[in-house]
DNA sequence: TCTGGGGTCCTATATCCA
DNA sequence: TCTGTGGATATAGGACCC
């Protein structure tokens, strides 16, 4: 989501040249915010804050009236509420968002089949073969913004250029509510303009170990020599850097995503000393790890935790399984391991559970079945088939003889993995 | 007023093994 | 057998993105 104000933005007229062009980077404008407008017309043109107001949350988005007083994403509620005292908080509603998202990418799939999805509420189109069906990319652009903003309500900023970087430039610089057009033969002049923070992947410190040698813009990039670059980015990140100054991105838009990971964290409203709840908020994250890796058909080998202080220093710990699982004891028994080998040195603001290196699932893990969803998928399952239990075989009439109470079934204290070939 | 939660990728170091 | 080299893999930490 973009964290600047909106202020100065930069807009193509209607005519402009989009030669060369085929990548579309639409990003939704103040997307949270926007939506809770949607659901409460009566914030229009209030400065609005999404984010948890309790605890310790922090702003997920903010209108751009509220950017007008510095609030900005990632900052806490209650800065943000110092900077912006009369500014509405909206509890974030997430499956609301959600709802919202894949509207608006069902607009994109009428465009286009290349969608790559890069969060919530900004995605890439490849509408190089789009041409004889809805002509240009800049008509398209155009035609995409329209629709998007009929048919949800929302605003949104679209970027075109030859490449995913450069159509990505161009979205946050013709943000709020707006369209930049790079023409290819443009590309090279656009980019020497930018400083290097506007470059994929340099965040505050790679920006200040640039800057301390005298690099701000990308202009400066393109006359330093590979080594210095190496020495204040390292190898990849001075090879990455080198290549997108000189406009060389030959990524593709990707409709297929692997995930890695899924995982869990959470920050307690105040830290937390006692190891019996902080062993138990654990077993709670572990159990919704394996909940969403069956949910996937995934197994993962290895388990990690992370821990952070109440001073913010943050470890992880993480190991690897001799087999994979995605039942959540089996993840919860892991991370308990770790958590109990980790020298607490104070009081803990943060833990976290996540599942690695994953793999689709041989047969499906059922675990525990410790809610509904779970049940309908071990009935569901088990009709017409032989499970094993543990070590031994279990029939679907024999489970639902345990499950009315007949010889019990296991539980977070009898641990059993049903799988189902 | 301290600093969310979901991730990805990179680097350094240790260890094992051919 | 000793020593060195060079993967592959595991682990820990950190930067970055939205």
């Amino acid at each position: 989501m973009g964290r600047g104000d909106g202020t100065g933005r930069v807009v193509s007229p209607e005519d402009a040249d989009d030669t060369g062009t085929g990548i579309l980077h639409v990003d939704m404008d103040a997307f949270y915010a926007a939506v809770a407008v949607l659901d409460d017309p009566s914030l229009a043109g209030k400065p609005i804050i999404v984010g948890a107001l309790e605890g310790r949350g922090v702003v997920s988005s903010a209108s751009y009236e509220a950017r007008r007083y510095g609030v900005r994403s990632a900052m806490p509620v209650r800065q943000a509420l110092n900077l912006c005292p009369t500014a509405v908080v909206v509890h974030p509603a997430f499956e609301r968002f959600l709802e919202e998202s894949e509207k608006v990418m069902k607009i994109f799939h009428d465009f286009t089949p290349i969608v790559e999805p890069l969060s919530i509420d900004e995605a890439f189109l490849d509408v190089r073969g789009a041409r004889r069906l809805w002509g240009s990319p800049g008509q398209i652009a155009r035609m995409v913004r329209s629709r998007v903003r009929d048919e949800t309500g929302l605003a949104c900023s679209v970027g075109v250029a030859a490449t995913k970087h450069v159509a990505k430039m161009a979205s946050t610089l013709a943000k709020p509510d707006g369209m930049l057009i790079v023409a290819e033969a443009d590309s090279q002049d656009f980019l020497h303009r930018q400083p290097v923070r506007a470059l994929w992947g340099i965040g505050p410190k790679a920006g200040e170990a640039l800057a301390s040698r005298g690099i701000r813009t990308v202009a400066d990039v393109l006359d330093s020599p590979r080594p210095v670059l190496e020495r204040a980015l390292g190898h990849a990140m001075a090879d990455r850097v080198w290549h997108l100054a000189r406009g060389v991105d030959p990524r593709g838009v990707e409709t297929e995503r692997v995930e890695k990971s899924v995982g869990h964290e959470e920050t307690f409203h105040t830290d937390i000393s006692d190891t019996a709840v902080l062993r138990s908020e654990l077993r709670r994250l572990s159990d919704r790890v394996g909940r969403r890796l069956r949910r996937n058909g995934w197994e993962a080998s290895t388990i990690s935790i992370k821990v952070r202080f109440a001073d913010f220093t943050t470890i992880t710990r993480s190991h690897t399984l001799p087999e994979s699982t995605s039942v959540g004891q089996r993840i919860g028994d892991a991370a308990l391991e770790l958590f109990d080998a980790v020298d607490r040195i104070m009081a803990i603001r943060l833990v976290g559970v996540r599942a690695e290196k994953l793999r689709h699932a041989s047969s499906t893990a059922l675990g525990l079945w410790d809610d509904d969803e779970d049940w309908r998928r071990v009935e569901g399952a088990l009709d017409g088939a032989t499970a094993k239990f543990g070590r031994g075989a279990i029939t679907r009439a024999n489970l639902l003889d345990r499950a009315r109470g007949g010889a019990g079934l296991p539980s977070h204290h009898n641990p059993g993995t049903l799988e189902v070939e």
